[in-house]
Order: C-alpha cells, then sequence, then structure tokens
DNA sequence: CCGTATCCAGGTCGATACTG
DNA sequence: CAGTATCGACCTGGATACGG
C-alpha cells in the first residue's frame, strides 16, 4: 500500500500546497535557472527567459520570496543591483521536483511525439 | 551537486509534461480516489467530490485516458455502468507524488495559517 | 537597472439544461 | 447512469508605457 492510499484526501493538501509554490508560467523556469545556486541578478534571469516580461519577472520573484523559496539582496548602488537565490527552503524542492522529471523522461517518450511540446528546451529525443 | 543544475533547462520539460498530466483543478483529486487501486464508477467519484460537475468529471476523466493514466471500461448494461481505474502509468506516479507531498507536510506548518488552504482536507494541525 | 501601472485577450472552469 | 451542449464569469498572463 501507498501512503497516498493510506490517508487519501488527507495527502491532497500537502500536494496542492507544494504545486502551489511552483504554480504559474514561469516560477519552475526560475527555480531551474536558480538551481546553480549562484545569486543571480534580475537582468541575468531576464536574458535566460526571453519571453518573460519585466512584470511576469517581478512578480514571480516577488510570490517566491513571499513563500521563503528566494532570498532576495538589494545593494544600495547606483545603478541598482539586485541579487536573487534560491533559499534553503527552495534547495530542498529540487529533489521531489528531480523525481517528477524522472517520472516524466520515462513516460514522455512513450506516446509519439511528446516532444514537440519541448520548444524551448534542448532536450534530445 | 543535483540533476536540475546538471542539465539545468533540460529537465524543464520533464517536469512540465508530467505537471500537465496532473494539470487542472480536478486531476489530483481524482487521482487520490483512484489510488486504492479499486475500479470506481462515474457517480462514485461524482459523489467524493461534492463540488465538481458532471462535465468537468467527464472532462477530467476523458483527459486522464488520452494521457493513458486511467482505464475505462464499459459493461453494455441498462443502465450504463462505466468503471475507472489507475493504470500501471498512473500507479506510477504516485511515488512522485509523495515525494511532494512529504516536501508540503514539512513545510507548510512553518507558516502560521496555511492550513487554512485545507478547507476540503481533514489534515490535522 | 529594476521595477510599476494600466489595460486587454485567451483560456479554464462553472451553471444550467438536456440525452441515449 | 453516464454523459453532452451552450453560455458566461473569472483569472492568469501579455502588451505597452512609465518611474525611482
Amino acid at each position: 500500500m501507498n501512503k497516498i492510499n493510506e490517508t487519501d484526501e488527507k495527502l491532497l493538501c500537502p500536494i496542492k500546497y507544494t504545486l502551489g509554490i511552483v504554480g504559474g508560467k514561469w516560477k519552475l523556469p526560475i527555480i531551474c535557472i536558480l538551481s546553480s545556486g549562484e545569486p543571480y541578478r534580475f537582468n541575468y534571469i531576464k536574458k535566460r527567459l526571453p519571453e518573460i516580461t519585466n512584470m511576469m519577472l517581478t512578480q514571480s520573484l516577488k510570490e517566491m520570496e513571499a513563500s521563503g523559496m528566494v532570498g532576495r539582496k538589494q545593494f544600495n548602488e547606483v545603478p541598482p543591483h539586485v541579487e536573487y537565490t534560491l533559499t534553503e527552503k527552495g534547495k530542498s524542492l529540487l529533489k521531489p521536483l528531480e523525481s517528477l522529471a524522472e517520472w516524466g523522461i520515462e513516460n514522455m517518450h512513450q506516446e509519439a511525439d511528446n516532444l514537440s511540446l519541448c520548444e524551448n528546451c534542448q532536450a534530445e529525443k
């Protein structure tokens, strides 16, 4: 028996909490960029996500800061200088995300052309 | 170093594939119900999800059938009798989901009142 | 450089009514 | 019992322009 079976909907809530943390279009890509552990500047992240607007990046980072996933360090210089990093809480989410990725890798290749979903990544067939 | 760091965005795609499978408002609740491994009828699932409409349940089950997560068995009787079960692929997703749940349990209690999110589950404080 | 404000389009989801 | 059809509300995200 598995845990979800044992407690049924009682596990729904933590899963939804977790998925809420990475919800929205841009949080997961940002986490992947920050997963190196290095601090990165606003505009660096923006360059790595060419399609994102300032507004969406600001909003995503702000929400991830609020949920404790991302740390924000502001240097009081001109021009402004702000760095974002994954917090320990943020890093601890990488492991669960990896198990999602492993499942995806094992299952997405079974159907013919799911790889067409991957416009924005370089994963090989 | 972790895998996400090693391959960066290359893991984004499988994660998004996986999250796409359980995306939408109702697929995760349905998976939790079906996680027992038992086959359940349309109206049974509907009773377990009092807020869902026929249309959303039909649509969710259909999409999960298309993605290979759910099996549909139709008995040709009157009145109609249809049973839904998790496929092997569906069951194999439970483990990764459990690791999301574990992370959620460890982290959602840190902030004061995240439990207020749990209107629909009976998780204790 | 790092944001904010405003407005708008598209998609998801729900309400309601109906059917084999 | 197990669906379908139609319509509309809401909400997320994008475009654009501006500010400290």
